[in-house]
DNA sequence: ATCTTTGCAAAGAATTTGCATAGCT
DNA sequence: AGCTATGCAAATTCTTTGCAAAGAT
């Protein structure tokens, strides 16, 4: 009942649509997933939730914090769990891999920058797109 | 007659857009423009072009290495010309004005970083998302 | 003259919204 | 019961494409 808790404390109904997309999130081996993944994820557990509620959802839970998007260069949104910390993240053009990864130092050096420019910093977020490991080794259109 | 030429040399034909979009570029106050700002600038200055013909030369511009286009988090590309240097952006959140910066420290972390995840990376990006100077004294509302 | 580019309108992709129905509490 | 959430389809927003007419070399 942890779950339906959550939601009613920001205000959410726990209904079934919610408690799945964020079950989905919680369980799903990808940590980064798009709406339509969800979407397609849902659909072929035999569970209906149209695309617009998935797309709603994953709204609320953006603004009630559960969740972070992000806009990599693909064009569509890609949500994860917010589990608290910042990090970065690292993406693989070819796979679509995502890693993580968070720098104390280039933190550091972010709040200096943002100082020296007088900017009041409320978000940033920096992205590495390349090969992964993987795809780096058969050059030619794997995927 | 330089920018015509170097046009040519990328294969692109010198037409009249393409010269005034890139000029648009060269001589705008704002370094940082979307498809649709380049189109009403151009609307506005009497010059008739196509918003098909924008984002085409736009795309064309990029793949030739004169623009370098960018995803901030409004959902819009956005174009800079492209003069080289890797560099940075500090995004107001309020009035949408983009501050470029370059930390040499930052580069070398993220070159660490990349190897550590023995990731080859072919591109990086990092945005600072807030409030510029100006728009930290009027904190309700402006623009 | 030939091959490229443009403009317009239509098509597409991602996301949002209106509204009647179904679901929580 | 009463108010919120969902589903579906239509609407929006940003961007791309097809095709005939105009432009560049």
């Amino acid at each position: 009942m942890s779950k339906a808790s959550d939601l009613k404390e920001m205000g959410l109904k726990a209904t079934g649509p919610r408690l799945k997309i964020l079950n989905l999130f919680e369980t799903s081996e990808q940590r980064h997933l798009t709406a339509e993944e969800v979407y397609r994820i849902l659909v072929e557990e035999h569970t209906d939730i149209g695309l617009a509620t998935v797309y709603r959802v994953l709204t609320q839970f953006e603004q009630a914090g559960l969740l972070v998007r992000h806009h990599f260069e693909s064009g569509k949104a890609v949500f994860e769990l917010n589990q608290g910390g910042h990090h970065d993240h690292l993406v693989c053009v070819k796979c679509g891999k995502v890693e993580e990864f968070f720098d104390p130092e280039i933190e550091l050096r972010q709040d200096a920058i943002a100082k020296k420019h007088q900017f009041q910093i409320q978000d940033h977020a920096m992205y590495l797109y390349g090969l992964c490991h993987d795809c780096q080794q058969s050059r030619i259109g794997s995927r």
